[in-house]
This record gives structure tokens, C-alpha cells and sequence, in this order.
DNA sequence: TCATCTTTATATTTTCTTTATAATCTCTTG
DNA sequence: CAAGAGATTATAAAGAAAATATAAAGATGA
């Protein structure tokens, strides 16, 4: 099911279209501020955002900012129609369309479903993981980078699996041996070692920075370049 | 150090009441939503909620009775006069003391501190100490000065955790190498002052002042400037 | 058999310790 | 109170040790 995420601040206008979308069968999440949006933006994929530029916290623009810095999902500008007009270069900026309040809310529907199916309805849905270049599908066991398909072996995948899970987070070769094996650690860095050389070389063939980072004495963690 | 969670929609008004509190020296965090701020409530452990009652996705109240599911944290609410007078059994209700706007900082300082003395500022937290311009994160193993990160070793962060866990206190260098080295101490003071010498070039380089006091004959602290 | 995983062996990198020398402080003494 | 000896600490740089990277050979299992 298609994910949609909306942020506006306005109880009202978010609920009505979080029951608009989910009368038409949408999934649908609700921020009510600038930071709450970007933070479930970060935590899982969303098909769509509906996002209003009058926010507390961050504005509309910076939210949009931060999404395309992370993303190309599509994202669809809500706002009074004197705010939208002197940013008309918000279509530069990286939203893909905009609708000016007040608004009839079948028009709303009707662009979401264009954006969808425009963006080829492929994109961020269920079981994928995203970190910058990176792209991590569950169901084919394959790391894209750059849209390059980088196919993994199970283990490859377990350990990548974990360190996009949580980017950032250091994961010492223990936690990675018992996680991504499911068995107790008996003192073999090693092998997780060889793991790991034989991704970044896979990786690096197709992506400018390196994303596997070691933290000396520590372990390892996902990092950006 | 204490750390406090800013519920607030209005944007001047959390940004005022955040300037006030980091200037007094505690670790702010802003949400700008109801649920924005019930999630940061439930991911960190705060020493003290400021909450405003009239809030877009969840009001003020909602977030009282949450938060009261889950902990005894002082809260104090913030409101405009009229709402707090039809809501006085809010006090009832969870909140530990209310504020009305418009309101003196320094009254709401003074309340602040006087619930964190109440409340015994027990509250066991996560994995960040403070101390002034500097935060050890030890998720990172990295020592933030003002925001610029700086990579630690894995000694240079066991010796940074010591003196930042009793700042001030006087570390002798046998008790650094002893607990950071987990070992017995052999009379190699050298070792350690290596160390302490390494840091300090790395975080003058971000501060100001200077973070790591010798006594001369005793030891070493971790003293403001 | 083939692909994957593990081990082995060696190279590389980073960190830790030691060494050597300079700078600083304390305390004595005139 | 100033000067200087002796002790303590600071810092740079060299050497030793530890951790990681990588290639290639061997083991495992469908």
C-alpha cells in the first residue's frame, strides 16, 4: 500500500485530507510541525509528501531541502495562494507540484495520483532502505547504488542490513558476527573483516564516497562520505 | 547535565524560552508539536517538560496524560491566563506547576529550578554528557566542541569519559591509567600525559578556553575555562 | 560443480608507548 | 623578593604494538 506522508500544522486541513487519503485507501501519516515531519520522513519510505510551507519548528522550504538532500520522492506544496505565488521557485527547488488553499479536495486527490503514477510508482514503497546513493532491496538480496544493481550474498546482506537499519551507529565486529550470523561470538573478527573489503569494493565501483566506515578500535558504521 | 523538552508551537516563543535555558546551561530540546513531542519524550529522558496546552496534533493535555503513563518527569505547563483558569485542575491532572503568558523568563527559570531541586534531578539518561561547550557522545565514540565533531581514540575517550563524568574532580595519573587502561599502574605517568597533550591540541582547536586543568602535582581535571 | 563462506598469510594503517627535549612550576636560599 | 635547582609536566617525533585491509587458498554445502 502507497505510504503518504502529510505535514501541516493546521489540525483541521490534516485531518481532512488524512481522511480524504484514507478513504481512498492510502496509508497515511501526520506531522503536525517542521522537525516531526522531516523525522518520519527519515524513519521509513513514503510514495508521497503533502507538505505545508507555514510550519513551527522549520519551515516548509527547509523541510524540502533536507527531503531532496535524501530523496526524490514527490512532494506536493500546500500553502495560502500569496505564499506559493513569490515562490513559484519552489519547482526549482525540488517540489514536483503545488496546490493553493483553499483547495477542493478531489483536485488533491487527483494530483497525488498523477505524481504516483508519474514517479512510476517504483519507488520508496515497503521493503527498501535508503542511505543517500545507497539502496537496499529486500526482496531481490540486491544493494543499488546509483541505480546499479550490486547483487549481495546472504551474509553481505545481513550486515548491510543492519548498519542502513540504523546509519550511523557503530557496530563492533561482535555485534555484527551475532547479529548477522545469529550465533555466539567466538573471537572471529576475520571473517566479518573479509565481509566487509569485499562490499566496499563492490560498492565503491559505483559511488564517489565510501559508506562503510571504519571507527579504529570500535568497528564499523555507515557513514556518509 | 539536566536536560529539558520545550513542547511549543509558536516558534518566538520556544525559541525565547531555549535561549533562556541554554544560557543558564541546560540541553534543550524543541519540539513544535503535540506528538513531535511526545516521541522526543519517549525516545530520551528528560529532566523537565515544558509544555504549551494549545498545540496542533495533540493538545497539551493529551500529551500530559501520555506522558504521565510512562513517568513521573515534573512537567510545567504554559498558557495563555484565560485557558489555564478554566484548566486549574490540570495540577490534578499530572502537571507539576503552570506558567501563564505572557511570563517572565526569570520566573520560569526559577520554577524550573525549583522542580528540578524537588524532583531530586535523579533521572538516569542516555549516553551524552555535557560539560559547557563540550558533549561526549558515546554512541560516536566523538567528542562534540561546539558542534565540531572530534574523532577520539579509544584511551583519549576512556580518559575524556572519567573527567567528564566528575568534572573538577582531581584525577591523579594513576587512577586515569588504572581506569582507563583497566590495568595496574606501573609508574608510567608518561603515557598518559601523551594523551591528555593529544587532546588538548585537538579541542583547542574548537574552543575557546582550555578544558583540561593540570595541578600541578596532583593530577588533572576537567575544569571551565 | 559452483557459489559462498572461512581461513590463512601478508600488507597497510592507526594507535599506543617510549624517548628525548623543552617548558613550567615549586621551593629553597641568599 | 629574586634567582636558581630540582621536580613535574608538555610536546614532538620516533619506534613498537595493535587493529584492520586485502588477496588468495582452502573448506563447506546445496
Amino acid at each position: 500500500m502507497e505510504k503518504i506522508l502529510i505535514i501541516e500544522d493546521n489540525d483541521e486541513i490534516n485531518k481532512l485530507l488524512r481522511e480524504m487519503l484514507e478513504t481512498t485507501g492510502y496509508e497515511v501519516k501526520s506531522a503536525f510541525s517542521g522537525p516531526e515531519g522531516f523525522l518520519y520522513f527519515d524513519q521509513e519510505n513514503y510514495s508521497l509528501v503533502l507538505l505545508d510551507l507555514m510550519l513551527p519548528g522549520m519551515s516548509g522550504e527547509e523541510v524540502l531541502k533536507k527531503i531532496r538532500e535524501k530523496s526524490t520522492v514527490p512532494v506536493i506544496v500546500i500553502s495560502a495562494k500569496n505564499e506559493i505565488e513569490s515562490k513559484l521557485d519552489l519547482l526549482e527547488n525540488g517540489a514536483d507540484d503545488y496546490i493553493t488553499k483553499p483547495f477542493d479536495v478531489r483536485e488533491v486527490r487527483a494530483r497525488i495520483e498523477l505524481q504516483l503514477k508519474k514517479h512510476g510508482s517504483a519507488a520508496g514503497n515497503g521493503n527498501k532502505i535508503v542511505f543517500e546513493e545507497l539502496v537496499l532491496d529486500k526482496e531481490n538480496n540486491t544493494l543499488f547504488a546509483n541505480d546499479a544493481a550490486i547483487p549481495l550474498t546472504k551474509i553481505e546482506f545481513s550486515i548491510m542490513e543492519l548498519l542502513m537499519k540504523h546509519p550511523n551507529k557503530i557496530y563492533s565486529k561482535q555485534e555484527l558476527y551475532e547479529l548477522a550470523w545469529e550465533d555466539h561470538y567466538i573471537g572471529e573478527d576475520k571473517t566479518v573483516n573479509v565481509h566487509i573489503s569485499n562490499m566496499r569494493k563492490k560498492i565503491s565501483e559505483h559511488t564517489k564516497g565510501e559508506y562503510i566506515d571504519t571507527v579504529w578500535g570500535i568497528g564499523v558504521r555507515l557513514k556518509k562520505a
